[in-house]
DNA sequence: GCCAACGTTGGC
DNA sequence: GCCAACGTTGGC
């Protein structure tokens, strides 16, 4: 799950300890989260944007809560309001997140992308936008594997 | 700040 | 249903 850590951060999550992940207004994200993630799954934790490190994956998270409605669609001054939504058909949804780890170092984009073992996932495609995106179980322990090679 | 990629919108 | 225009994302 991508994020950026102005907006919210994976030292944010270490303090609130699980969150909500609202404001996912994308279909295709949307359907990852109502259709892929279970309770219990983990997730890589990826800041996007000028983070401290750059763009990279930051930690592990788990789904604490399996996709349910989010009513931030509903409320007219929220910035994720959308018309279209309504209380039988709220359109969009969210899961929960609980804090895992935050690791010693961001493991950054530019070092996955030399990764041979990462080839084909997704994040690293040409062009991916999506804030929702699967990881194979290989990929994951890679990552993992790099965190901790990186700490040193 | 630039720009490629992609999703959405709306005119036809 | 097509597609141009526009807005957003996000790496660089």
């Amino acid at each position: 799950m991508k994020s950026e850590p102005e907006s919210y951060s994976i030292d944010d999550l270490a303090r609130d300890g699980s969150t909500s992940w609202d404001g996912v207004r994308n279909y295709q994200a949307r359907n990852l989260m109502r259709d892929e993630m279970k309770l219990g799954d983990q997730v890589l934790f990826y800041h996007s944007g000028k983070g401290a490190g750059g763009p990279g994956v930051t930690g592990i998270a788990r789904v604490s809560a399996a996709a349910h409605a989010d009513a931030t669609a509903l409320e007219k001054h929220s910035d994720y309001y959308d018309a279209k939504a309504t209380r039988d058909e709220p359109i969009w949804m969210m899961v929960d997140i609980a804090f895992v780890e935050k690791f010693d170092a961001v493991v950054p984009l530019s070092v996955l992308r030399n990764e041979k073992q990462l080839e084909g996932m997704p994040l690293l495609q040409r062009g991916q936008r999506l804030s929702v995106q699967p990881v194979s179980a290989a990929h994951f322990k890679h990552v993992c594997r790099l965190a901790k090679k990186m700490q040193g």
